[in-house]
DNA sequence: CGGCGTTTTGATTTTATTCAAGCGGCGTGG
DNA sequence: CCACGCCGCTTGAATAAAATCAAAACGCCG
């Protein structure tokens, strides 16, 4: 095996432009990559034979995609740029040898597996035990920090899905989200257009995901 | 750092005793080890301030739970014995230099955590997007399997869990719970006598699940 | 300006929750 | 051994929440 500076150039060479709604993978296809992203926007989704699709997550810069590829060695979500999107695709078998050598690189990639675990326990948290515009909250909050980490406005940015996606996520339908979003509009704890959101009173809408 | 054989044999060692009711770890506690259940039945639940709570996961022999607990250093569950129980109790440092140079651990230890991952968008589906008695046939389906997968009947076992706490982890009510038992019982699927369970009709069950 | 896709809003129905009561097995103590 | 009370579960009736069906508003693009 070569060095680990080339290797490491390896890992990190091979980048991938997505213009949007272009699909990165598609349930089902063979695994052989995990993908970071390094800019844009993602979503990902099961499809259930009926036609019932559930969008599993929303993933921003910064974030890894395609560990449940693992088990299986297929797919088992898709994952579809939701605006002109940039990832590196990391070889999982390159990042296994690899990591044998460069000690720091398996306990991050652990970490981050784990964070997606505690990341989807959340969700059940969530989809299993809080109402309509409690969802919404807590996805608008969760935005709202994966936001200020990667250096953007806590407070106010744009959505990049549509209110069918969000409903997905969110096990809603589009005109319950729609309506939740107006009410906490009319709350004042945010404003909405179309797909800009400001948050006007951050405290107070963690407060709502906690009363009702 | 000493031989593979014995580092294996500390791997494997420490064993625990669990009986009904005793906590493994607390949600909050320090990360230390990885559990691997020998035999018995857990369940995991996340707490929510206000009191609510989230079973996110039944555990069965075979099976690896407090993976949670790799990303921030500590476990971001509970995990509770349902019935008297046996772990292997894992120390997550020493599994981690071990696999430097027993190769065949970590591809395995990535596939279980993979697997997890699917486990939990696969609940994301079922909470977001089935209906009561969809979401019981689901979880009885599994359940089902995993005992097969384990040497037991798949037609014929014993719920370890109560019906608050499936409901809790079908994101339904416990009543609602019970209903959707009585209907699938009444339909002549299931078989219901308290926690005894027998599956009458497994392909039509599994129909049920689709068509509603 | 007109048409299209997305989103919002309204009225109604369906589904699950809530509240309340009853059942039934099980263990305890008389 | 039986009666009692408790706990977990089931069932019923009323209520609340979200889904569904339907229509209107809005922004976007040609």
């Amino acid at each position: 095996m070569e060095s680990d500076t080339i290797c490491m150039g390896e890992l990190i060479r091979s980048r991938k432009s997505l213009k949007r709604g272009q699909t990165l993978y598609r349930e089902g296809e063979p695994f052989r990559s995990l993908y970071a992203v390094r800019s844009g926007f993602f979503k990902s989704n099961l499809q259930l034979e009926d036609g019932r699709e559930q969008v599993t997550g929303f993933h921003m810069t910064g974030e890894l995609i395609g560990m449940d590829g693992i088990d299986s060695g297929a797919y088992t979500s898709s994952a579809t740029s939701l605006e002109d999107s940039e990832v590196c695709e990391v070889s999982y078998g390159h990042f296994v040898n690899l990591s044998e050598d460069v000690h720091c690189l398996l306990p991050r990639f652990h970490r981050l597996m784990s964070r997606e675990i505690l990341r989807v326990h959340g969700m059940m948290l969530l989809l299993g035990s809080m109402m309509a515009e409690e969802r919404l909250a807590v996805f608008l909050l969760d935005l709202s920090q994966r936001y200020r980490i990667n250096g953007y406005s806590a407070s106010e940015f744009i959505l990049r899905m549509s209110r069918d996606e969000i409903s997905s996520y969110l096990g809603l339908r589009l005109e319950t989200v729609s309506r939740a979003f107006s009410k906490l509009q009319s709350d004042g704890l945010i404003d909405v257009h179309h797909r800009q959101i400001r948050i006007r009173d951050i405290s107070r809408l963690k407060r709502h995901h906690r009363s009702g």
